[in-house]
DNA sequence: GGCTAATTGACATACATCAATCCCTTTATT
DNA sequence: AATAAAGGGATTGATGTATGTCAATTAGCC
């Protein structure tokens, strides 16, 4: 163990890892926290980058409901998330939403206005309580411009997203409402909570956003998955019984 | 005009620049060919950069139909439109397809395996006689990691291509099937011909995979628009006579 | 006990499917 | 050269169905 050295510093208490930061200010958004992250595309920046980029950072806190970044406007802030769940959503024609993917702790959306002229192309909203990191883009722009496999990195997570999207496109409009609850309850059990049972803070009206439908035929879809015996329901809990089942609904539309 | 020392090289008989590639080879997939276009995202390239780019390119020619880049297969090509029109599409379940956009001349296609395990993730075919340079996209990598301004062009064009996907995914979803048809005649008109009056080599079906519905219901459609005074239909000839009509039915779904 | 969300049912409709016909171009035949 | 046959796309009509809309009821929850 090395944590000698370590351990001279104060643990922070709530992210629980040693940093002089988190020490001397008790605020989360420490530089430790970002590289804690193996996903994370930060992870290609050095120390002395970090620093950069999280020097001047704002942290804040959003109560459910609250809208962190607004879709159509300008802003000049890349969020990334520290705490809490958030939904990131396109508000389209007549009132109806389209949530495109929920983030949780370390996501990073860059929103598709990095070297575009700053418009956000997405509402991204708290669902349950929120801290997240707003980061200024300018200085993502100049670590992009200096560091070689960050910008690879950069590049490489709009790719995912790019394709992310295509995979939404024709889920979306060429599946039955039957595959399309099975991909969002799918997408819940693999991607955000990694576990046959569930509970989600989301209401039904969320979750037919995900699956680009009415939450009247969301609920119906769900009674018969639970009829099937393919899940469980009770309120807000979910359990997925029979996952294959599922994802032969997902496959055939 | 400077044009005596250009005129030491030959004409390209076939892109009509001046080049020592070109007259050479009679190969237009020249790099003047590639400069001349400002809206390439290889106008940040140094001559010396795509000197080496170009090198070992393939030219290749596709009769109507053929495939270029087949989805869900392993290539390391990025794509290059010299000449003709092709579809970009996405073979969705049940046989269906949604085309996400037209390509010609100059338009550049990284298929969304770039920095990404090379797997494409869409279908480009030839509508009419194409000619495609094929590059290396380890070179484009290579360059991706060498010359900044460049790097900042790819990743502004991955940025658009998301949001042009993010718009697309709220039109096929959340409009009518009016909605949908006036949003593929607008784009034909503004983005593909520029000109009130076109004529495509698309066949109905076409039409429908980019307006997310079968060929029958597009065909009424058009004779919706027809009757109305919207636009003029003869064959696979098309005249837009009310464009601000057509805004107004792709507004409001 | 009142508020919002969830559920259920009856009904309306946008859209797909299927089948028939039309139209146009290409190929074969006399 | 004129005509017929063939084939594929375009168009139109009749019908079925997936899904949305609207309204009423029930269930949770500060």
């Amino acid at each position: 163990m090395e944590s000698a050295k370590i351990a001279q510093n104060i643990e922070c208490s709530n992210c629980h890892k040693q940093s002089d930061d988190c020490s001397k200010t008790f605020d989360c958004c420490c530089k430790n926290c970002f590289r804690d992250d193996n996903t994370s595309i930060l992870q290609a920046l050095s120390k002395g980058e970090l620093d950069y980029l999280v020097e001047g950072k704002h942290q804040i806190h959003y109560k459910p409901g609250e809208t962190i970044i607004k879709q159509n406007t300008s802003s000049t802030y890349v969020v990334c998330v520290r705490e809490g769940l958030a939904k990131v959503y396109v508000e389209g024609v007549r009132g109806k939403s389209i949530i495109i993917r929920l983030i949780s702790n370390q996501d990073f959306v860059t929103g598709g206005g990095l070297f575009n002229g700053n418009i956000q192309k997405f509402t991204i909203s708290a669902i349950t309580p929120v801290t997240v990191c707003l980061l200024d883009s300018s200085k993502l722009a100049n670590l992009f411009s200096e560091n070689n496999s960050f910008s690879v990195e950069l590049l490489r997570h709009h790719t995912k997203q790019n394709n992310s999207l295509v995979t939404k496109l024709v889920n979306l409009t060429q599946k039955y409402m039957p595959g399309r609850v099975a991909d969002t309850l799918l997408y819940l059990k693999n991607d955000i909570y990694k576990n046959n049972t569930f509970s989600v803070p989301l209401t039904r009206q969320d979750l037919s956003e995900m699956s680009n439908m009415t939450k009247e035929s969301l609920v119906r879809i769900l009674q018969q998955f639970k009829t099937s015996g393919l899940i469980k329901v009770s309120g807000n809990t979910f359990e997925i019984i029979d996952e294959n089942g599922l994802r032969s609904i997902s496959r055939n539309g």
